[in-house]
This record gives C-alpha cells, structure tokens and sequence, in this order.
DNA sequence: AGTAAACTCCGGAAGC
DNA sequence: TGCTTCCGGAGTTTAC
C-alpha cells in the first residue's frame, strides 16, 4: 500500500526521467479512474496537454503531482495497488501485468512511456488547472478534493497536538487524513509501535508529552522508510520495478505471533478504527 | 456537530 | 478444482 514513502520514492523516481520532458499523448485505458471537473471532458483536457512539457514532479501527502506548462496538472491517488512503471526504453511492453491493470499510458518525445498500473482499481486521477506545486492544497480543494491535513513531516508540535484534540481512538486519528495526512496502516502502527502508545486508546488519554514523543516516533519511521525504499509488503514497486527494501525493517505491521524486537512478546492482532492492528501487549500497555 | 459503524468499489490470496 | 471469505484507502450513507 502506497504510503507517504512509498509515493515520496515515486516521486524521486519520476523526477529524474520525466521532468523536462515533452508530452507527445496520453491514453486513458480505463476512463472511470478520471475525476475532477473534467471527469467528463477529460478527453479535451488530455488533448491540450500534448506539447507540453513536464515542470515538477511533487508530493503531497500519499499523492503524486504532475505539474505541467501552463500550471496543468494531474494529481494521483494511488489507493490500494496504485503503481508506476517507467518501462527501459527498448523494453517491448512485456509484463503481463502491463497489459491486464495498466489504466493509464503517457508517451513522452523520444518514446519513453509512463504507466499507470492499478490492480485493485481504487486508484484515481484528478486533472486540475491552475496549480501551484509549491502550495497545491488550493487548486486540490477546488477541484473537489478531500482537504489535507498537514505533512507528518512539516507538522509543529502544536498543531500535531491540535489535530489529536478529539476522545477518538488515537489511530482512527492518525489515519484520518483531513486531521493529518499521509499515514497510512503499515506506518501508525510503527509510529505506535515505537512511541509504546496502545493504538485504540482515546486521544483525550495522551499526555502532551506522549504526543510528543509519537510525533517524534512518526517522523523517524517515516525518514527511515523513506530512506530504504519505502515498504513493499504485497506488491509495491517503485518506477523501476524495485521493491522497498524497509519490509524487514518493520517492527509491529505484518509480525503477528513474531517476537517483539523490544522484549520478546509476541506481536497480536487486534481490530481498532475497522483496521487490522499489530501491537506488542507490553510495550505498548493499557492506558 | 461530532462520531462511529456499515457499506461501496475491486480482485488477489487464503481457507475450506 | 471450485467455492466462499477476507482485506483495505477513501468516499458515502446511516444511525446515534
């Protein structure tokens, strides 16, 4: 599942091939993942983008924009089983997986092509118009996007603080992009994990001191994470069809029954905010 | 209004 | 082999 590292190793990816480089067509393959105001004309959309070239490749929270000339852009929710693939030059469309999830293709001058692979087809894409990469929350919102949160990343003590005003379970929160955005399953329960915060305890619980610390925790994961690669757990590849390399570095997500690296206990499976939880019963106590 | 749970989309994987 | 169930990011709906 394509979380804030994840798409922020997609982005590197990207950026270092696509930008600067001329749009000659884009092909819808599978049109119902088009929203936005242009949901229905996005054929006309598409159509002015050829000739144009890419400016920046950039992140906000799990989603990836592409800003074009003319501050056009398409923005990317990657959902479940979102991926990129940017096929070697002389690479003859040979995966299978290509052909049967691919939902989107971009041909760029010279024919380099970027594909848009999403088997589970809960990925979506926005074309927008007038966005600003450095500030792109308003031309998202606009649009009809779902608001953001801050970047776990960026975020001050006080407004992390701010955003856990609430008696809801301390996940439910920190999954809640609107509240803080860019967390996902696999890196709460980390950030939970390293901060020895039990994930279905009421945020109106959590000292100021705690919820320093979590956020310290998040930050640190999330860094990591980046740094390998990001996590690939069923099947997340970055643009080159590398799998993240953070998997074996997971200390609570996907270890059930496996010894906690802290103390030995073994990891346990709860359901909390709807979601498959991984906690160590004693690191992370009751309340 | 805030919250929570249920339901929707979808297909691979796991279980029977 | 073939069926059913599970899973989840995010949006919507329903109920308190």
């Amino acid at each position: 599942m394509p979380e804030l590292p994840e798409v922020e190793n997609i982005a590197l990816g990207l950026r270092e091939v696509i930008v600067g480089k001329r749009i000659e067509r884009v092909c819808v393959v599978l049109p119902a993942i088009v929203r936005g105001p242009y949901r229905r004309r996005w054929r006309r959309f598409l159509e002015e983008l050829c000739g144009r070239r890419i400016e920046r490749v950039t992140r906000r929270a799990k989603r990836l924009i592409l800003t074009m000339e003319g501050d056009s852009a398409l923005v990317f929710q990657l959902g479940m089983t979102g991926k990129f693939l940017l096929p070697a030059r002389d690479e003859p469309s040979g995966a299978a997986d290509r052909h049967t999830h691919t939902r989107l293709v971009m041909t760029f001058g010279g024919g380099r092509e970027l594909h848009f692979i999403d088997v589970r087809r809960f990925g979506r894409v926005w074309c927008l118009r007038d966005l600003d990469p450095d500030a792109p929350d308003a031309a998202m919102e606009a649009a009809g996007m779902t608001p953001l949160g801050p970047e776990p990343l960026l975020v001050s003590r006080a407004a992390f603080a701010g955003a856990l005003r609430s008696r809801r379970p301390v996940k439910a929160l920190l999954l809640d992009q609107t509240r803080i955005a860019g967390l996902g399953n696999i890196y709460v329960d980390e950030s939970l994990w390293a901060a020895g915060i039990r994930p279905d305890r009421s945020c109106a619980s959590i000292a100021e001191d705690e919820a320093a610390l979590l956020l310290r925790e998040i930050k640190k994961v999330l860094r990591r994470a980046i740094r390998h690669g990001g996590t690939t757990f069923s099947d997340f590849r970055n643009p080159y069809g590398d799998m993240g390399r953070f998997r074996r570095r997971l200390k609570a997500y996907g270890r059930t029954g496996e010894p906690c690296k802290r103390c030995g206990t073994a990891i346990e499976r709860h359901v909390v905010a709807g979601r498959g939880t991984h906690i160590c019963p004693r690191c992370q106590p009751k309340e």
